[in-house]
DNA sequence: GTGGTCTAGACCACG
DNA sequence: GTGGTCTAGACCACG
């Protein structure tokens, strides 16, 4: 289910924080939804215990997952997590539209990128 | 000209290399506009003259400016150069749209926040 | 394995990044080849720590080695890269040869000093 | 006559030191031949004029040119120069071909590459 | 003055 | 321990 790229410049723990973020906006992960430990984790990955628990405290800290006592750790946001992520992503598109319409794209071009992504995905919505 | 924030966690040499390609998307900088000399510039941006000259051998290395004996460093592209960042720039965009419909949004409201971002720049294209 | 000439004009990361490759193009050094760390390395060959960084991070810019993380660095290359490194050398042969033939030499003395350097390996291969 | 790549990472000067020394083997330039006036090739070739002076200094040293009160800088080797520098491309042939041959390339490979480069020379000589 | 290289030494994030 | 980044400062070739 997660992809580590050792190779990558991004840092595992980074990688692993992220694709668990997108897992629960793509709702894949839902609430209480239980996560490997992370010993076992770490050993599917096949990265070092250490970077899966600094992912899963960064994720802990984010509000988007708990670790309750003998259990485990779970799956836990509210939605205002997840609306706040959701404009922080708006937030990376911005600079990078402002970048094509300097470029000398025109809006319509820009729109017909952005309307081929969405409909690319068609079906599977 | 530039601006570099030495709190970020982006490395300054970073941050200098992509505030100059972006000056030469934005059309600020043109084909042969000689550049500040390392030690000017280091100067003007308050860093080490070596940091300055690590950004300049990456952007050399990338095609986007040439050292030319005896006359300093200037901007010197090609046109494919710049195709080839407002693909990288599209590429970057993607994965972003396609979590933004995962967590629920509609092409429409995608759309409609894009045109927002363009018409905000409006007058000054 | 690797030997540095400090007094010599050429670069001394320079030297390291074209020992690498001739280890790589002879066949010494093999996909998953774990080097040195920098600061071993550096050690080893008596240079500063930064030299030996230089080098490494230019071999990963020409896609000869990959730096692995919580592993380190090793050696990473495809054939393709290789076989460009071939034609490489043929580039730098040719106008040398061109050099020969309008000096005087012909065709039969050139090849017969080429077969000269190529016995002399003979039994190593 | 004379082309200066002003981006190139070889010095001016070098590059100018080796042109006139080609012509000299390839046989364009012949004794007492008259090099024009450093301020006069400085111009030509559109560079500084020290860098023209050092070009010349070093010709000199080498033995290839001499400068004569009253005349000028001419052309002024002996053969025993150019054969010294036969020797010399020989010995910038010999790790190439070493390079080759560890590469995998059999020496009946490398001795038609050298071939097909001295065919397209051909006619000319 | 200009860029290129190198050293010594430091700090940091990562694993 | 590992590589990445940065500073301060030096030296050098080049033009």
């Amino acid at each position: 289910m997660f992809n580590i790229d050792v190779r990558s410049n991004k840092p595992i723990y980074e990688q692993l924080v992220e694709q668990i973020k997108t897992g629960v906006i793509k709702g894949y992960l839902k609430n209480d939804d239980l996560l490997p430990s992370v010993r076992k984790m770490a050993i599917n990955l096949g990265v070092n215990p250490n970077t899966v628990a600094k992912a899963y405290q960064e994720l802990e800290r984010q509000g988007i997952i708990a670790t309750i006592r003998g259990k485990g750790t779970i799956i836990s946001y509210n939605n205002q997590i997840i609306e706040k992520d959701i404009s922080r992503i708006m937030d990376k598109i911005k600079p990078l539209v402002v970048e094509l319409k300097y470029a000398g794209k025109t809006t319509e071009e820009i729109i017909n990128e952005i309307k081929k992504i969405c409909d690319d995905l068609g079906g599977n919505l």
